[in-house]
DNA sequence: GACTCGTGGGG
DNA sequence: TCCCCAAGAGT
């Protein structure tokens, strides 16, 4: 299925490359991984980069090659060591895939970050846009990528009549058919950097942008009004009883979720759902002891707070508790553990949480 | 192919 | 306060 537009033309897309890498030349931004000739370093880069702005990853990525400077040196750290230079940054799993990749080339690539493309993506963590990412901006292969910002100029150069998610086989194929194959690496990194500076999902800077002549969106001027998004549903809200265990001397009960799924590998305090009709604290207390099989008592209240995930929101409500009896047991998580307020800042623990230990903090 | 998986910032 | 969305990938 061809797209008989504007850009079907073979003179017109030599245009199009060069009036981006002539933009670019002078307005690109200067990023700490650009010109950055270490594959490891770049594809730390841009597993950060997956679903989260530059701005949030910079001080990230420098903290990181400090504490991993080499692919060999990641492969060799802990597993909580990495998920704690993590936190933060949500999305745990790239973290963890990161690690396992690291690993897995040490194993099997003797420690080299692999050229083929057919090997990279056999990594985990990485996918189509990421390895051409890696492989466009550390070796200049011809590889398009189709991440969230080459959607949204695609789909406005088009003017795309649908959502780009039902479209993605379509945007591929544009996004590798406008690529400059001799220049792929500042291709790449231009057409991004046109996405997040001036072609923003918000208020686009059209009077700005090299493509506007070619722009079907600015042209129909309906650039505001593109890409389409989806129909989104509402998200559930959740409350959630969370205990604060003390025991006699002093410490606090934690414990360390499951590998996979949400927050997978990460400490937490321990808690769960609220069900209809129960109170906070008759959740608390059945809560401990399903997953952890002891008894406790549920004392004075501490905080509540918000947060949302992508898919639902909770309401955290939680308490202080006092340990009655039993040895805590690792029935739905990997790991119990007490500690002291002053050793819990080695833990790696999800956002909402450690909300919770500031509060304790302030106590 | 639809779900799952975090967090911070902007409007 | 609420919604949107950001250098996507795994299941």
């Amino acid at each position: 299925m061809t797209d008989k537009s504007a850009t079907e033309s073979e003179l017109e897309i030599v245009s199009l490359q060069q009036l981006l890498l002539d933009w670019y030349q002078t307005q690109g931004r200067d990023l700490p991984w650009r010109n950055e000739p270490d594959p490891y370093k770049i594809w730390v880069s841009e597993i950060m980069l997956q679903q989260t702005q530059v701005k949030t990853v910079i001080p990230y990525y420098q903290r990181w090659l400090k504490q991993f400077p080499t692919l060999n040196a990641l492969a060799t750290a802990d597993l909580q060591e990495v998920l704690k230079a993590w936190e933060g940054l949500g999305y745990y799993a790239r973290g963890r895939n990161l690690h396992k990749a690291a690993k897995y080339i040490v194993r099997h690539h003797d420690g080299v970050f692999p050229t083929q493309p057919e090997a990279v993506l056999k990594l985990p963590g990485i996918g189509r846009t990421t390895a051409g990412g890696i492989l466009s901006a550390a070796f200049n292969q011809p590889l398009p990528i189709l991440d969230g910002n080459v959607k949204r100029v695609l789909a406005r150069l088009i003017a795309l009549p649908k959502p780009p998610k039902q479209a993605v086989s379509q945007l591929w194929e544009l996004s590798e058919r406008l690529l400059a194959r001799d220049r792929a690496k500042d291709f790449n990194q231009a057409i991004m950097d046109l996405g997040a500076t001036l072609c923003t999902p918000k208020n686009p800077a059209c009077l700005l942008c090299p493509w506007q002549q070619h722009c079907q969106a600015y042209n129909k001027g309906i650039q505001s009004q593109l890409p389409m998004k989806e129909p989104s549903s509402p998200l559930p809200h959740k409350q959630i009883g969370v205990a604060v265990i003390r025991n006699t001397q002093g410490q606090i009960l934690i414990d360390r979720r499951l590998e996979e799924g949400l927050l997978g590998g990460l400490w937490e305090f321990p808690g769960g759902k609220i069900e209809p009709g129960e109170t906070v604290q008759a959740c608390i207390k059945r809560e401990i002891k399903e997953e952890l099989g002891i008894e406790i008592e549920v004392g004075e209240h501490l905080i509540s707070l918000d947060h949302a995930y992508t898919h639902f929101r909770i309401t955290l409500h939680v308490h202080y508790c006092r340990h009655l009896a039993g040895e805590p047991q690792t029935i739905e998580c990997q790991e119990v553990r007490w500690v002291t307020l002053e050793e819990i800042d080695r833990y790696p623990f999800p956002k909402a949480n450690t909300k919770i230990i500031a509060a304790l903090r302030a106590r």
